[in-house]
DNA sequence: TCAACAACTC
DNA sequence: GATTAGAGTTGTTGAA
């Protein structure tokens, strides 16, 4: 077998790690940020690379060679801070643990073992691969090394070759030293030649070659000021290329056999692992050794071949690749197909239509990443896709639900042994990112292949992983099944009038231009309103209002804030006015105009399934859970969404349903009693809070026991309560003892999510939806104060959405069953909007109040209230 | 290009 | 003694 080695530049390497990750700590306050970092990074390379032998160089501490030849050098380096220095024996131990091979020696920097070692192994034909994020290391490139420079953080490698060298600097590899002795390098206080910069030292070496032929041949150089200065300072750029030279001589005993990889001794690793609470690198171990190796060997299968295949095994893995234009056109790239080992690429995309019978046979089980994306193609081209089994990023999602993305690369890159070519890899990113159809087939077809059978092996790998986290459940019978539904949401849409959309267009533009002026005129200059800091001025400076809170760059300008400021100056009714009016026109007039589809006049939003960490959805272009409805004037923008000729709005929203879970959840008899009878809960929470029965209620109790509920959902505090009812601290104080006093199960409750929290890292929902919750045992008090109210809500809004993901899917399939043509269209948390055709409404009034109630049996009743409606405006 | 702020929803 | 309500999206400004 060819060998390969991995080395890896340990110091900065974790370096980059902390920084990236400062904030990590386990709950004993220990940072771990570093030890995270560069521990997966040495996971994910042995991974990616699958080398035979690995090492990692560190710095030691003391004055090195270079420091005897130049007492200044890296002289402006400030030294590692305290908390990092402090993770440097926990990532040796993990290393040892790991049995990877470390090596460091008196008197030699990380970089001089590196090349040392790089050096032998290219001389003895071992592919040397170095990971670091110094770019002193590139002179290694001179040699046949092959340098990977980490970017962003760490997460992302790049390979440098000569060209790339050439075209970051304007130097070879050979020449890397010599362009580091002229112009420098300030971050290890190597002094080049002052006044000479990256631009002039290139241009000098591609005349000249290196430095010391410069030096010999200055008179040579044409402009006179340069020529001065590599007079004058030659000596200095000589020591500077010495300084900038990696020693490839370093005294160490090389026996290849220390460096080769060997099987981690796994019970050690874990108990470190858990003993810093790095518990994300506990599963890297397991999938070490339960991921199966794909094999590279595979047929190209044609379209009949792959039709065949398909079935006769009853599965396969598939995706499409297409470029969006737009929200609603997509053209078609490229697809890839899997069966066993076997991959099928098309590109035409009649052979694509041409598997309609194959997509639409349910006994054909089919596996994807982010299968909402090929439903809605399909659809597209009216093919109805069935038989869906997994889908990667819905595992992902589940299994990991607080990540920022879940970008396939990554996920994979992350779980699975095989290497995905991203996204960024194949297009670029920024402004000069490409599309698909910009790249000719050959060039997509690597890629496309790859992110094929990254997909097989994060199956491998997630499948178990769901089984052992209680998660097959929820994945196959809500989550996967929802992937459809939402395709059949976005790709149905919500028709708008556009008639209207103008009306109110209208009448905006002239209030904003009246309020617009006006706010000039008291303010005796014109100045731009939407500008928290120019408002701040006129408010606080010219017309010396006092000023109520602050934010962290200046005034805060907030509603709260400008209120209490209302009675002081007409302005301040005037800019709460115009934001209301600017807001209204440019989200929900101008904003919505961008997406609404030509050809339909409807809206096709996106309601997405992988970001919101308690399971609730999200809804993007546009966003339509949250269209105004608070006040009268907003509650216009609900005329623009409209039914379709023929058909009315149906509403359905469940009645208290976050109080019902918490009567459910907390098994508080009082509450469950008040849900049993149908009362109102606020009206109950006022009797119980203000001790008076509930006749004696007023509108003003009722509205104050409701922001007592919710904020006893949310987990608010006396302070916030106070602010948001406008009452003291102590009159608020009162009001959420009364309450824990009258539901004293709901306080239990409260404290066993919390204690169950800290025991686990994680809370859960009815469903075994689970979300962790690191800052529990924090010592940080204001840390782990969050991660308590996280802790107690989280179960109750993420009960509540699986309830209503639930009540989808039976809506969904009982429409199907009745051969309806009424539509689901759009969901908004405890709501669901239908178009029903007019002479379904009945049958569909009746179906959605039983799907509705019925999804989940609670220990309450779950209540459902319709409403319908032209427009959402008279619907809801 | 990105963070901060503000405003809208459940 | 602190700091202070959970989950989201979008638009604007202004600094890098």
């Amino acid at each position: 077998m060819e060998q390969k080695i991995v080395i890896v530049d340990g110091n900065s390497l974790i370096n980059r790690a902390y920084f990236a990750m400062s904030e990590l700590k386990n709950s004993n306050g220990i940072y771990t940020g570093g030890v995270f970092g560069l521990t997966s990074m040495v996971f994910s390379l042995i991974e990616n690379f699958k080398p035979t032998h690995f090492c990692v160089a560190f710095d030691m501490k003391g004055p090195t060679f270079r420091h005897l030849s130049y007492d200044q050098y890296k002289g402006t380096r400030k030294g590692m801070p305290e908390e990092l220095v402090m993770q440097m024996p926990i990532v040796k131990d993990i290393l040892d643990a790991l049995n990877i091979s470390r090596v460091e020696l008196q008197g030699y920097e990380a970089d001089d073992l590196i090349g040392t070692i790089a050096k032998f192994c290219v001389e003895n034909d071992i592919e040397a691969n170095v990971i670091t994020g110094d770019k002193d290391a590139l002179q290694l490139v001179a040699f046949g090394a092959n340098v990977h420079i980490t970017k962003k953080g760490i997460t992302q490698l790049k390979l440098y070759k000569d060209a790339d060298i050439l075209e970051e600097w304007g130097v070879h590899a050979n020449q890397v030293i010599d362009f580091k002795g002229l112009s420098g390098d300030s971050s290890d206080n190597i002094p080049g030649i002052p006044g000479v910069g990256p631009k002039t030292a290139s241009k000098l070496l591609s005349t000249f070659g290196t430095v010391e032929n410069l030096i010999e041949r200055y008179e040579e150089i044409e402009n006179k000021r340069i020529r001065g200065l590599v007079e004058e300072h030659a000596a200095q750029a000589m020591m500077s290329k010495r300084l900038a030279t990696i020693f490839t001589e370093v005294p160490v005993e090389l026996e290849l056999d220390t460096f080769k990889v060997k099987e981690p001794n796994i019970e050690r690793a874990i108990q470190l692992f858990k003993k810093y609470e790095l518990t994300n690198l506990m599963s890297k171990l397991k999938v070490k050794v339960e991921t199966h190796a794909v094999a590279d060997q595979s047929a190209l299968l044609t379209l009949n071949g792959f039709i065949d295949l398909a079935l006769s095994e009853k599965a396969f893995t598939f995706k499409i690749f297409y470029d969006c234009e737009n929200v609603i056109d997509r053209n078609f790239v490229m697809a890839t197909f899997r069966v066993g080992k076997d991959v099928c690429v098309l590109t035409d995309l009649d052979d694509l239509l041409a598997l309609k019978p194959i997509f639409e046979n349910s006994a054909i089980m089919k596996n994807g990443f982010d299968l909402k994306r090929e439903y809605l193609f399909l659809m597209d081209h009216q093919i109805d896709l069935q038989g869906v089994r997994f889908d990667g990023f819905i595992a992902a999602y589940l299994l990991d639900p607080a990540r920022r993305s879940y970008d396939l690369a990554e996920i994979v890159f992350e779980n699975a042994s095989t290497k995905v070519i991203s996204d960024e890899d194949l297009l670029g990113k920024g402004a000069k990112k490409l599309r698909l159809s910009d790249l000719k087939v050959e060039q997509i077809q690597p890629y496309a292949i790859s992110h094929l059978n990254g997909i097989v092996n994060l199956k491998e790998v997630f499948v178990p992983k769901l089984e052992e986290m209680n998660f097959t459940d929820l994945f196959e019978n809500v989550e996967v099944p929802l992937v459809k539904i939402l395709a059949d949401i976005e790709h149905t849409g919500f028709r708008v009038d556009m008639d209207k959309i103008n009306e109110l267009d209208l009448q905006l533009i002239d209030k904003i231009s009246e309020i617009e002026s006006t706010v000039y005129h008291l303010a005796g200059e014109s100045f731009n309103i939407n500008s928290p800091k120019q408002l701040g001025v006129i408010l606080f400076e010219k017309l010396e209002l006092p000023m109520g809170k602050k934010t962290k760059t200046g005034y805060s300008t907030s509603h709260d804030v400008l209120e209490k400021l209302a009675n002081l100056h007409p302005i301040i009714n005037e800019i709460i006015e115009y934001r209301t009016y600017t807001k209204l026109k440019s989200t929900y007039i101008d904003g919505l105009r961008l997406v609404i589809d030509e050809r339909d006049h409807r809206v096709h939003t996106s309601l997405n399934q992988t970001i919101a960490v308690t399971g609730r959805l999200s809804s993007t272009e546009p966003n339509l859970q949250n269209i105004p409805i608070k006040l009268p004037y907003g509650r216009k923008i609900r005329r623009f969404f409209i039914a379709d000729d023929g058909s009315t709005l149906l509403d359905a929203d469940y009645s208290q349903i976050e109080l019902r879970v918490l009567a459910h959840l907390s098994e508080d008899p009082k509450l469950i009693e008040a849900f049993n009878t149908d009362m109102d809960i606020h009206t109950l929470t006022a009797s119980q809070v203000f001790h008076i029965s509930e006749s004696e209620v007023t509108s003003l109790q009722r509205s104050r026991a409701k922001e007592v509920n919710f904020g006893i959902v949310y987990g608010m505090g006396e302070f916030g309560l106070s602010e948001s009812l406008g009452i003291s601290r102590k009159d608020a104080k009162i009001y959420i003892d009364n309450y824990f006093a009258s539901y004293p199960r709901v306080k239990g409750f409260m404290d066993e999510v919390i204690e169950a929290c800290k025991e686990k890292g994680y809370v859960e929902t009815i469903l075994n939806r689970k979300r962790a919750i690191t800052d529990i045992n924090n010592s940080n008090f204001m840390l782990r104060s969050a991660a308590e109210r996280i802790a107690r809500n989280t179960p109750i809004q993420g009960s509540a959405a699986d309830i209503i993901k639930l009540a989808m899917i039976k809506v969904y399939e009982a429409l199907k069953k009745q051969k309806l043509k009424s539509k689901l269209i759009l969901q908004v948390h405890d709501e669901l909007i239908l178009n029903v055709p007019t002479d379904e409404i009945e049958a569909v009034e009746k179906l959605l109040k039983v799907c509705m109630e019925e999804a989940y049996k609670l220990i309450v009743p779950l209540k459902v209230e319709m409403n319908t409606g032209d427009s959402w405006y008279e619907a809801h």
